[in-house]
DNA sequence: TAGGCCATCTGGTCCT
DNA sequence: AGGACCAGATGGCCTA
């Protein structure tokens, strides 16, 4: 049996490896499940179905309504409570409903290119095909297992 | 039902 | 001043 690479199969020698790999300590996790099995693709409104695209949106137009609502009422303004909720703090940056709310897409943005990022590293890490995906930090753990495997691979031949 | 994972919001801090 | 980055909080979904 050989492990799926994208685009290729690896010999044995990988396949020892992801054996060996601590993932294996736990086969059941690697079950399919209805939410994250079969696409490693990139979340997407086409392939979301009801979760986080929609909460997404649904989030927006709350979002929106509030900020409309807000709007109405006049110049309304964000005022920072300080970390962990403080009242005071020393640099208190006042911003505006219409900015928060940009600062919200900003950071789905951002929070989306990582995502990106990370499913761009599960295609780059052996995995058996029949595996779900891999979370976030299984996905960064196994890579960090990886590349100590190939180097040694590589400082040995 | 508890725990894991994730998306999102939010405010603080750093950088340009 | 505003954007990027980060971490804490929160809530939803899923699985064991």
């Amino acid at each position: 049996m050989d492990v799926e690479l994208p685009g290729r199969l690896v010999d044995s020698a990988l396949i020892n490896f992801v054996n060996d790999m601590s993932l294996i300590e736990f086969p059941q996790k690697f079950t399919l499940g209805p939410k994250q099995q079969g696409d490693n693709t990139t979340p997407s409104p086409s392939n979301q179905g009801d979760s986080s695209w929609s909460r997404s949106l649904e989030n927006d137009v709350r979002t929106v309504e509030l900020r409309t609502e807000l709007l109405a009422m006049g110049p309304q303004r964000y005022y920072s409570r300080g970390a962990h909720g403080h009242a005071t703090s020393r640099r208190r940056r006042i911003i505006t409903v219409v900015q928060r709310h940009a600062a919200n897409v900003r950071e789905r943005k951002r929070m989306f290119s990582l995502n990106e990022a990370f499913d761009e590293l599960r295609r780059k890490v052996p995995t058996f095909a029949y595996e779900k995906r891999l979370s976030r930090i299984e996905t960064l753990r196994l890579a960090i297992v990886y590349i100590s495997f190939m180097t040694d691979l590589l400082e040995n031949t």
